[in-house]
DNA sequence: GATGAATGAGACTTCATTCAT
DNA sequence: TATGAATGAAGTCTCATTCAT
């Protein structure tokens, strides 16, 4: 079931020892809705009902809705940027990616795969980011500061080796980083219904930020 | 005064011909609230009070809560969208522009415009589309749709001219969306505060747009 | 009706002409329930079952719970002091009354007459001081502070007659006011039921603190 | 420490044999919660959790959370009251006390001695019987009805030797308790961080209570 | 005996909406 | 047209109490 699958992904990231079923479920209902209707437009109640648990229960495990909320977002914000944790790890890319297309391609397929894995989330976190500030300061402090100091490191790296266009490194991020979440956007939240071949696209979307869209006539003559 | 800027910008598109001066206020406080809260999070008490007007007023101008989100997006989508409803497109742009990066460079800078200029109420559109069918229709129908159609023609042109790489007209119009998004939503919404160089910031993006980041070692030498 | 009796009396001292009926019909209810099961002990639900409103009445003119308690002890406290607070009340009580005695009695039937038609909310007010800081301040600088203040010019001036024991006036301020309030106790929230002689009784108490309970046998003689 | 001290007392007054530490706990834990906030505006949850204890374990040895407001005031009501039951309290004292003043010099200091021991309990006790008709009920029969029974001899034993005033015995017993009572609430519940010179001030009282507060100017003389 | 998860009734409060003025 | 008092459903959260472990 499509349900389980997630929600064993999801559990992976929590420290799910110490939880009880009841509020694993609640857990589990609060992405589904949330992600749904939004935090400000889900009420308590309705996550109770879909979890099969007393309203209060919800309020034992979570002092607040916001509590919830956060308690969703946070895990797998930090997991999200664990790769980027790691040590000089522009030295380690460095080791095993020859091309700013390979380092590009292994980055790519692997976070997209975690972001396919926990989308529900991923867009409850983006929806919300812009009204709570303390999502938007945990955003800002745990994923844009590392990503940010990590790929500029290495961004910089294949400037030098004259493989990577002399652009200010947080200008050639923002533009790699819109177009994976523009093909996410598209994929998992504007036409999730629609068939996609994946493999294809992302193969496409890496080009396209690799060498663009422009042809110069010259090359076609 | 900036308030009145952009509230001059917004009535410029409204048939404000008809309203009073109430209305327009609560119009305006509306556009405030929800952007700053989102919909939901939003109470009609609130745009009430920050409008000047009681409670009950708002009613009299708009029946549902809803119908007031609704009142906001849709002539703004409209708006945005009207360069693009005009017939044979791609005939005029043919005549106008040589190449598809004269092209880009004029759609990119005028709408850029337009968005700026209705950021508030582009904000809430995205953030609330999520969350009301009809807005997602309406979204759907009169922006992607035409975009799509529009968009799709004028690429296939500059295709057969060999000046753009051969992918899915789809996928072009997409990447290149997420591009011009991902500058905006870092430059209004992440980042407000920060200070941008606007004209730099718009060329580079273009120029990543057209040409990607890559540069073939080859070239260098 | 004896519940239309206090309660002319009560909005005697409200500023009730901006009060709706409902505002009005609220106000009691609270200072019943309140009386009757104290503050916490009470439930908005049975306040505005009671004045026969919804319940969210009662939040469209007090904030909060609290602020109906504040709004209901108030103007209670301040206009209990209000004689107090006439400047030189000593000079004026000077000039009507040679001795203690007739001051004394003035005073005590004055105030005992008000809190009797007051009673329910003194009673609210005794009780709920020690769980509210803000009213214990209130209650401190409202009334506490004048008393103290103007009692003291009186009792000196008697004092210097000759005509009072020479003890602190602070002493005598309490020890005359705990014989009042043990009166008051006694008469209308121990025993409301029992058939007092009030004109006896306070003519006692009056007689007691002025000349205490002793007899020297040689009098007797 | 302070709070051992009062723990100590309060043990001395249970049949503390049959308690286990925990038990203790909650009934310390009740007490300075319910004299910090009243019962009503207590939870249990906050009790136990000054207990260092779990929800549930309350409810093991108290059925509810009214049994537990009983079983703290029950037992200091009826100690406060043992001085009085002893039968022929009037013979005893006649024995010993030649004089009303000694005789209440005597009760005066013992049982407000008592109270300053109790005050939490007595506070809660003095807070809650408006509130709960078993409490009243256990106050009127426990307490009021034996002191008005022993002290009306008392009294009226001393006003066959001249010594009292000719009132009737319950104006007298009210008159006094309520003198009584008026240091301590002034003592311990209106003023407890102002500097007190316990002795002088009770001298004082008592004082008053006896003489009274006038001076005929003819005494002067 | 002790725990603490679970409950569900009910607490206070908010809110979109109606309607008499 | 505009008001704002009134509503009652629904929202978040608390609480005394139960019960399996």
């Amino acid at each position: 079931m499509e349900f389980n699958e997630w929600a064993n992904e999801f559990f992976q990231i929590m420290d799910d020892e110490k939880m009880t079923e009841k509020q694993k479920k609640i857990l589990l209902s609060s992405i589904e809705v949330f992600a749904e209707k939004g935090y400000s437009g889900s009420s308590t109640s309705e996550i109770a009902k879909k979890a099969g648990v007393a309203e209060g229960t919800i309020f034992r495990h979570y002092k607040t809705k916001k509590d919830l909320l956060l308690s969703i977002v946070a895990p797998v914000m930090a997991k999200f940027m664990a790769p980027f944790i790691i040590k000089d790890l522009h030295k380690i890319f460095d080791q095993e990616f020859d091309t700013y297309e390979g380092f590009l391609r292994e980055l790519f397929l692997n976070r997209i795969e975690f972001i396919q894995k926990h989308i529900a989330v991923v867009k409850i976190m983006l929806q919300e980011i812009p009204f709570h500030p303390e999502l938007k300061q945990q955003f800002s402090e745990t994923v844009l500061q590392h990503v940010k100091e990590k790929l500029t490191g290495i961004i910089v790296h294949f400037q030098e080796k004259g493989e990577l266009v002399e652009l200010p490194p947080i200008s050639i991020i923002r533009f790699t980083a819109s177009s994976v979440f523009g093909f996410l956007v598209g994929r998992f939240i504007l036409f999730p219904e629609n068939e996609w071949d994946d493999e294809q696209v992302i193969e496409e979307t890496i080009q396209m930020i690799l060498y663009g869209v422009h042809r110069s006539e010259k090359i076609e003559e």
